[in-house]
DNA sequence: CTAATGACAGATTACATTAATTGTCAATAC
DNA sequence: GTATTGACAATTAATGTAATCTGTCATTAG
């Protein structure tokens, strides 16, 4: 494995800037992953030293941070413009979560070490992820409050219900479940409690 | 930590018993740990020889599996008494979710290594922990049953809505949660979960 | 003839030693 | 003056070795 390939380099100008190396250290992670990458590694494809680094992100783990930040927020995004669709309630709801199992399996099979290590702030429930949630909960709040106004849905608390919605389908996003999304069972199972939140949310 | 100490022995008779072996490396393991015990240990807690053990288990791994099922049989025991008292389904349901959480968070807190072996058994998929669930789902399955019988509940298939409520309720009795289960806010997302679920099932 | 033993080879784990990494900071370059 | 460097102490990880454990089986005991 050779580590000393220049990734992007820092080719143009004497100085470095924040976002240079986040996008570096975020190609350095994806090849290595976060536990094996070293500082050095990532000032290496960036031609310059590891102090340098330190000028920019406090410790690896805030860079680490920062790197699946961003990609959260890419990915909440794409789930951003899922949920926009038009259409009614209902379908937007539905189209929402496919998208959210969709990305989640995809990113789980592609982006290994990234995933393992969103994985790991999850456990360790940092801010990092708690931020993102709450993003994914006022996005699920808006379709059901776009739901509740046209009459589709009951009138009930829209963020309370969001949050239901999200924990009851923990099983198909929450990355500790990973292993079972490639399982035949897993769209039966997503159709069964869809299901049943479906007339929860139609009829209560 | 004295590792000697004969905690049933082989005092009676010259022949050692499958159950007696089983008996005694429950204790062990639930001192030191299934994965800091060693054959040995629970060969010496017995007053017999480590070879003796292989007699009636194949593996280190067979013992540690039969010890994990008495376990969980123990416990599906005590859940299907909870799902047996009288009164309505809606109650019963309500009361068999209530004591699964309640013993899994105190087994949780008390019996740390059987526990955390259980969610090693969980994540290999081991045939142990399948045959457990499906005593679970059975147990749903039959009160759903009444539930439907006596018109509580809307018609629908029982077995399909017990897995499915299993599934949906997975933040609050899986062990990958455990931690999750000393939050403040978790009876919180329990009563949300359980009040979609519920009008899923009586209005379906 | 069945139950139990304990010596043994292969596999695993624990430990101490060695190497590398992280994060700091005085010195250097621009 | 600000940006960058590289030597450094403290921490963390990797390596190799010694000790332990697992599982087998020929042997002994009843």
């Amino acid at each position: 494995m050779n580590k000393s390939g220049r990734a992007g380099g820092n080719t143009s100008s004497g100085t470095i800037s924040r976002e240079q190396i986040l996008a570096t250290a975020e190609d350095v992670f994806r090849r290595f992953g976060p536990t094996k990458t070293t500082v050095m590694d990532v000032a290496r494809a960036l031609g310059i030293s590891h102090g340098s680094v330190y000028r920019y992100f406090d410790s690896k783990i805030a860079l680490r941070n920062a790197v699946v930040e961003i990609w959260l927020q890419r990915f909440s995004g794409k789930l951003e413009k899922a949920g926009a669709v038009p259409g009614p309630a209902r379908q937007r709801l539905r189209f929402w979560f496919d998208t959210l199992r969709r990305l989640k399996t995809a990113e789980y099979r592609r982006e290994t070490e990234l995933f393992a290590t969103y994985h790991e702030l999850v456990q360790d429930s940092q801010p990092v992820v708690s931020a993102y949630y709450d993003v994914l909960i006022l996005q699920l709040e808006n379709i059901i409050t776009a739901g509740i106004d046209n009459g589709e849905f009951q009138n009930c608390d829209p963020r309370t219900t969001a949050c239901a919605m999200l924990d009851a389908t923990t099983l198909f996003h929450h990355p500790w479940h990973a292993a079972a999304w490639h399982g035949k069972e897993i769209d039966d199972e997503f159709e069964r409690v869809w299901t049943l939140v479906m007339y929860g949310l139609l009829c209560a």
